[in-house]
DNA sequence: TGTTTTTTTTGACGTTCCGTCAAAAATGCG
DNA sequence: CGCATTTTTGACGGAACGTCAAAAAAAACA
């Protein structure tokens, strides 16, 4: 007989209790804010009782990002229905993952710290590969419409080359971009006074590499981009 | 009067030292396993002795990369003098940038950690500027070939686009795929055997999108890239 | 309701690592 | 050689991780 007891519901609620105080402390304090001790504070429990449901620190982090992973899905699904043609839609896609990046700033942060080596060594195989599904949700999201571009014609790919590798592509320059964005000193540097904007750009440059009609040359992406932010995704603040 | 004792020479070799002794143990234990006390007790010296030439862990960590920083420039240096035109000098530049990833793979495991929230801020000025510089001599010496590039008319930018910029594209695609395919895993689910030869290809397609000519559809850029490899970076093992 | 069993919580503890600093050792100079 | 200066040392305080036996709370039972 399991009937649900005050008490037994707030050890199922905990977890999410425990996520929630971690990302208010990342965010206020960083990563080196980010302690067992601190959490457990924060939620007037003892540090034993978080260690109960998380094995230890790291997979505190890993949680945090594929608690916001799933978000980044809910983001893209949505993306990927919008009305228009492939290209189109991968501009919404576009428009998906910058809202997402500005919106979740700390996913990005814990991502880096995430790819340490030796962080993510010490998660558990279950976790691990939670996430791994989850990333893989939003490749094949995108490679979708990399399919759906080349089944209306607008893409020809070459035979060495699979709808998964422009993925890879615009990943890369996704998330490169979205890295190297993060070292104010160096975009002045160079002079980039909004590197959203840019990211964008090269994305729309990469997909022209590969001939996808109709050409950024010849389309306003940009219009389609503010035309999605305002018909699906008018719920986020503007970037 | 200052003459140089064997003491003082020693003394004045130490940072180097220091800084080789901590790269090995980060090759061996990664960065969990680099931790100062190791670095002395490998050293032979005590703990206090390291913290007379580096303010911190974290300086340790910047002058590794900073030292690596400079291998790089030295090979990008090589590469745009390799005889060709601007696009292929452009990819002579790709060559040396995978070779240096290739050799020197601790160099951008140090690039992620330092990139982690709140570790570069515990370094000193000074040291960042360095890091800096050396980013922007690597920046400003493939700027130039995109300026030969225009110059030699094999390339218009659009009026909104600067050769910064373009630089900016590779470097994020470079530095985002060599990120990702950190994540064996993700890549084996996409299907990506060889992830080097992938990013290549994406900065060939990102180039083609800007209309660069002569066309990666149109060269065998590959071959390009081997004759790089032999006439300039035979030093080198090969990928 | 009172007692016993099970579950949950606790926080002191051992450990590791960072960075410091007063004392000790080594060096250099007259 | 003796003394002043420089350099080295490693014990120490502090912060954080993860553990675990003991205490407290909850649940089961009578």
């Amino acid at each position: 007989m399991s009937t649900v007891t005050p008490k037994k519901q707030e050890i199922i609620e905990r977890p999410r209790t425990i996520l929630r105080v971690a990302r208010e402390i990342f965010r206020d304090r960083g990563y080196l804010g980010l302690n067992m001790d601190r959490i457990a504070e924060q939620m007037g429990v003892a540090k034993g009782t978080i260690y109960q449901h998380f094995k230890n620190k790291e997979e505190v982090i890993l949680s945090l990002v594929v608690e916001t992973l799933d978000k980044r899905i809910a983001m893209f699904e949505r993306a990927v229905v919008f009305s228009g043609n492939a290209r189109e839609r991968m501009a919404a896609v576009g428009c998906a993952a910058e809202l997402f990046v500005v919106n979740f700033p700390d996913h990005f942060e814990l991502e880096k710290v995430l790819s340490c080596s030796s962080i993510i060594e010490k998660t558990s195989e279950k976790l691990q590969v939670l996430k791994t599904t989850a990333e893989m949700k939003c490749i094949s999201l995108v490679a979708g419409l990399v399919r759906d571009g080349i089944a209306s014609g607008d893409l020809q790919l070459s035979t060495n080359i699979t709808p998964d590798q422009v993925v890879f592509g615009l990943w890369s320059n996704s998330y490169g971009g979205y890295s190297i964005m993060e070292s104010e000193e160096t975009l002045k540097q160079m002079g980039i006074s909004n590197g959203y904007q840019l990211v964008r750009d090269m994305n729309h440059r990469l997909l022209d590499g590969f001939g996808w009609t109709p050409l950024s040359t010849e389309v306003d992406y940009d219009a389609v981009f503010e035309q999605v932010r305002h018909e699906i995704f008018s719920d986020f603040p503007k970037p």
